[in-house]
DNA sequence: CGGGCTTACGGTGTGCGTAAATATC
DNA sequence: GATATTTACGCACACCGTAAGCCCG
């Protein structure tokens, strides 16, 4: 697992679109739906239900969208904790 | 910033040694090496002083080391979570 | 049909290991 | 001189975007 597929996962889920998740991070469609099939695959769990017109979340979607996000503001953080001395 | 960069880094850290380091992760030396360079060159920090013949944890080392292994553990327990229903 | 996700395909760039150079004790 | 890090070099593979295919309203 990388921060960049939690990335692209949470611009996913936010905006409920793999084409505007990706253009958030200038990432085309395509480049998002992959990064995000690739952690389903290597969590063993569906993230996202594409049935429906409108993209949802899974349960297990919604806990990791929770993690994903809390981690990513984490190592944001970090950044200015090892630069400036905490 | 990628959690493989905070892997290799922390491994180095530990053993004190890009050789040893990278060996815990199945890496060559030279890959340890060019790791940390590139987490030194992204932070603009100097994370290990390879002055002596023993590699030591610069101030910057030291915190970043500290931050790195709760995120990468928090990152391990992200799996559980989402797998099992927390 | 139209909008959006997935998959195939080809090209490019990143990242690896080997090996050579450099440095430290 | 032995051990360890850095750098050079070539190569393989991973990843991206374009575009085609599919599915659902």
């Amino acid at each position: 697992m990388e921060l960049e597929q939690l990335r692209i996962f949470a611009a996913v889920a936010r905006e409920r679109s793999f084409t505007r998740g990706g253009q958030k991070l200038y990432l085309s469609h395509s480049t998002a739906s992959r990064a995000v099939s690739a952690l389903e695959e290597e969590l063993g769990v569906t993230l996202l239900k594409r049935s429906n017109r409108v993209l949802d979340l899974t349960p297990a979607g919604e806990r990791l969208l929770t993690e994903a996000e809390e981690i990513l503001n984490r190592v944001e953080a970090l950044r200015e904790i090892v630069v400036s001395g905490q």
